[in-house]
DNA sequence: CAGTATCCCTCAAGATACTG
DNA sequence: CAGTATCTTGAGGGATACTG
């Protein structure tokens, strides 16, 4: 039984966002999915995740609109999990993550994976904020409206 | 007593961020302190966290150099927590947090709060993934290169 | 005001066995 | 293979009282 997805009503994105995706599992199973894998016992086998606990959280993305579920077409009795449109939107959040770790999670010189830009194989340039015309932006040239 | 913040030996920058950040805390904490909070009491009030979770919480941030703590200049007893520049490098995954949520868990017309350009008063401009060129990145033109 | 120290409790998570 | 069912554990979190 799958508690219902109360969808928090909090009135900051950032809150509401977090409550969805903010555990220990939701982003990584993201982060899979866009690195292709969309078989359950595959997610199981990169995570190390508990059978029941990869389930539930498969199944709470499905209710939340991030992953669909699909029949493979393989003809196999399985179901595939891929992205939906809401989900690939979670491409420059789980770019961010990943590219903030790189800049600050790790020793000058110590290996980690890295997102290539297929076509030239160049790693992917640093992902910023910016105006219009193309300037960066930064925190302090910004301020939250709250609600009226 | 707080347990040793292991920064843990993940080869993914996403897992490594997800372990440190990805608590149901410790980004609302970051969001508070780009809006200005500094206070232990203003973020308490914020966030309706227990005081106890609160103190862990600032420490864990603290030892992870994201929060420094500083002495109040106004001579009071207190401190101050502010953003380091390891804090304010996570700008632009709250943006994209915030984005996303505004994007995705909000009914069209449903009111939210909103980050502002302090200068001109718009609205913030969608964070995306670009090229040197400045074309869009999108998922499919990219990959994750492993470790060796 | 800015925390620390306790106590308690719920739920996330893991392990394992089982089913179609 | 792709899950579900059940049980157990422990960490995360809340409430409250206390301290400098």
């Amino acid at each position: 039984m799958t508690k219902p997805v109360p969808t928090s009503n909090e009135p900051c994105p950032v809150a509401r966002a977090t409550s969805l995706i903010g555990d220990r599992w939701s982003l990584l199973i993201v982060r899979d999915a866009f690195d292709g894998v969309r078989r359950f016992s595959d997610f199981q086998r990169s995570l190390g995740v508990a059978k029941n606990i990869l389930s539930d959280r498969l199944r709470k993305l499905v209710d939340a609109g991030i992953l669909a579920c699909q029949a493979s077409r393989e003809g196999s009795a399985y179901q595939e999990y891929v992205l939906t449109e809401a989900g690939n939107d979670l491409f420059p959040l789980v770019l961010a993550l990943r590219q903030w770790g790189e800049r600050q999670l790790f020793s000058p010189g110590e290996a980690h994976s890295e997102l290539i830009e297929t076509a030239s194989g160049k790693p992917v340039a640093a992902m910023l904020p910016r105006r219009q015309d193309g300037s960066v932006l930064m925190p302090h040239d910004t301020r939250v409206r709250k609600l009226p």
